[in-house]
DNA sequence: TAGATTGTTAATCGATTAACAATC
DNA sequence: TAGATTGTTAATCGATTAACAATC
């Protein structure tokens, strides 16, 4: 009952851990200690070993642990194991980037639905799927089971489309619009803010400019 | 000398207050307190008044943050003040959609080249900017002045690609490729993940599900 | 001056790392 | 059995929150 809640630090690692394990497996690795693992990834080994024992034992002492094995029970751990019908609200230049990205689908998320305001894109056909008016989307999401939305729009709309899509029974977005999103309670939303990682960029190189220029004046000094 | 090291936490929060200060500032509010943000950002306002004080005091006791200056100073500390001039290495979907995004240049992220391995994309317009050979991108490095690159390639080629950037001279790399690279001290990476990014979702759908299963036993229990 | 709110120090909380006993 | 390596507890480190004196 009083589940130790997982934090979000060690969730935002399982993603790597998944993608290092599945290269791997893909180069015929059998097994793998946490000690060799943390030298490939460059983190602890205790990080990894923590990280792991959340979710209960996986490997084994005096052998590490198995790759093939530990790589599906990360999957499941992720989710990765169910499908998950997607719909993608804004079919611009990044949306329709989204939805001819194939390897979405090879991990179970499988574009459905197109849908933009601008009429001069109904009827395109991005990968089999037309684009259809906003208007369509109410009947779409409960005839075709879908549990994602994917939000390419502006910021200007975003808010009043995200508070629509939770009302016609969405149960989570991924949001790439430059606003925060207000949901309820149990309604999942993943931020994509590109705008916020490139000015991370900006601050990083501007950051390391001026201590390089530091470091020279006190040369001189 | 021994300057204080800012943490990537609180650099991770930068963008997020500018952006409200932005919206602030263009509703014309002139003056803001720790508190009225806090209750905006939903953050404390504790953590608002430490993450500023990091680079000095903004703002003056019984009065608060004065909004433009606030904004001004915070986008100085991204360096948005700057000018950076990109290029796209992989001009598939998702590097057209980044060149097409117009915002980025608002804030001093211009995009002056597209380059793909694919020669049926050579010579395509995106914005004015002509697709061109790989080959090409050595000497467009040097001759204008490069300083970011965007890798929107495959994560077979990028770790490669990201090698020879670094050795025409390029300071930062905006990494859309799913995999690691490997740059030497200096060379800024900013990695965006997007698949690590759907996958995280999916946790926290699969996660809340099953909580909500155990909770409906329990009741039965 | 009195009230408000910052800047900053101290206390708490959480996450990472180290250490080692358990065990394969 | 001996060696290796996990699972887990304890120690450390860092980040967040609380508290309050400084000061506008």
């Amino acid at each position: 009952m009083d589940e130790k809640e997982i934090s979000q630090a060690v969730i935002s690692r399982l993603p790597r851990y998944y993608r290092y394990l599945g290269e791997l497996k893909f180069e015929g690795v059998e097994r793998i200690s946490s000690q060799e693992l943390s030298e490939l990834m460059k983190v602890t080994a205790s990080q990894i070993r923590q990280d792991f024992n959340n979710f209960g034992g996986f490997g084994q002492q005096g052998y590490g642990y198995n790759v093939e094995y530990l790589y599906q029970e990360i999957g499941k751990i992720l989710g990765l194991d169910k499908k998950h019908n997607l719909i993608i609200i804004g079919a611009g230049n990044l949306g329709q980037a989204l939805a001819n990205y194939m390897n979405f689908e090879r991990r179970g998320f499988i574009i459905r639905g197109l849908f933009d305001c601008n009429s001069r894109l109904h009827g395109t056909i991005i990968r089999d799927i037309e684009v259809q008016p906003m208007e369509k989307i109410k009947d779409f999401v409960k005839e075709n089971d879908i549990d994602i939305a994917v939000l390419t729009i502006p910021k200007a709309s975003a808010v009043d489309v995200a508070e629509q899509l939770v009302q016609y029974g969405i149960r989570a977005i991924w949001n790439f619009a430059h606003v925060d999103l207000n949901v309820p309670e149990g309604i999942q939303v993943e931020n994509v803010h590109l705008s916020d990682s490139l000015m991370r960029l900006s601050y990083n190189i501007n950051r390391y400019d001026s201590e390089l220029a530091k470091k020279n004046s006190a040369e001189n000094a």
